[in-house]
DNA sequence: CGAGACATGTAACCTGTTACATGATTCC
DNA sequence: GGAATCATGTAACAGGTTACATGTCTCG
């Protein structure tokens, strides 16, 4: 339900097409929120229906028409409306999460070659956090200064959370290693019973 | 895609009824991914059908009869081969990010409220995360010792980035108070312009 | 007597992904 | 000549949510 809400986002901005959108998407919002361009499209029809957008047709020569929306005040008070709006418990489905809750089935090799991808793909998304940060504090100096205060908050929080996991993933890596030096001795009998850790 | 897994997953560990699945996800698994019963039933029926996992009837007096499932050779197979696949890209869709990406619609005040509603589910998370590990302490100090490492692992690591999400948060709250001082201050000229954050 | 555990499902709907279709222009 | 940009869509499918239906037993 939070695609129109990004796409109210966007619209309250400026004026924009479905095309013009998914580029924005891709670029600024795309760590917090992203939509393939049918979904935009088939959303922002609704959205018209609903009477929280409008839209007006501009004809191009040399290029394709295009559909431009904007806000309507529903619209603009939907958005508002949802802002305020009581925040939803932050739970989780996190594929790797899931993965590293079964992984007692895999070899430490075969485990450690998953967590160090992991990692891998943490420290680029810090790099795309850093190029963004870079980006915003350009903007600020030469412009406005109070603008994308928000923005350089989240991406800012973003790193602090990402930057968190690397450390977490780093010293997982490092204990597993030592853990399969101890390996190497003998074996207590690992049994069958009801699982224990079944308790809420 | 990855329900399928997570029930996978869990039925690897024992075989299990799809009540009795969706039990273990609210207690267990539940930080990690979860799922409502009509899905579960859905999926196993479905899963069955594909071959991977197989079931009984169990016929029961003063209960409703059950239904059992547990792997099949090609399951277990599904399971490991999804383990060790590549990662995906963590690419989050968090509608509370997204909020905060239109925060300057926002009068300070109630974007300070948001803030603070959400550190409240941030703590609770964290007393959530210790409860859970003081219950795999328990669990490893009196029978096995080397299983329930990776969940211990994990929710180690969730405590950790919820944790750097708090301290974010608490000086974000800060930051937002001592730029409401600021604000009594005059107001610069803050005109039209196309939006010069929207390089990639 | 009502609430909650036990147990399984159907139906309708919303959200999201993927593949496909179309077609001009511009840049290398 | 081929790829990228601009521009909008349809169709089919997969995944997930919500509401509803049914019925017994147990405990307070």
């Amino acid at each position: 339900m939070s695609l129109k809400y990004a796409l109210l986002g966007v619209l309250s901005m400026r004026e924009m097409s479905g095309y013009d959108i998914k580029r924005h998407f891709d670029r600024a919002v795309h760590f917090v929120w992203n939509a393939s361009d049918s979904q935009i499209y088939r959303e922002l029809r609704g959205m018209e229906r609903d009477k929280l957008i409008t839209s007006r047709l501009i004809q191009q020569e040399s290029k394709p028409n295009k559909r431009l929306y904007r806000l309507t005040d529903a619209g603009s008070a939907e958005l508002d409306a949802w802002l305020v709006s009581p925040v939803e418990t932050p739970y989780s489905k996190e594929p790797f999460l899931l993965r590293l809750f079964f992984m007692e089935r895999l070899s430490d090799d075969d485990a450690r070659k998953l967590l160090e991808a992991r990692l891998r793909e943490v420290e680029s998304l810090l790099d795309v956090a850093a190029e963004r940060l870079s980006t915003y504090s350009d903007v600020s100096r030469s412009a406005q200064p109070e603008r994308l205060w928000w923005q350089t908050r989240l991406v800012e929080g973003m790193r602090r959370t990402q930057s968190a996991e690397g450390a977490w993933l780093r010293e997982l890596i490092r204990d597993l290693d030592s853990r399969r030096s101890a390996r190497a001795e003998p074996d207590a009998g690992s049994g069958e019973s009801d699982d224990p850790a079944d308790t809420p």
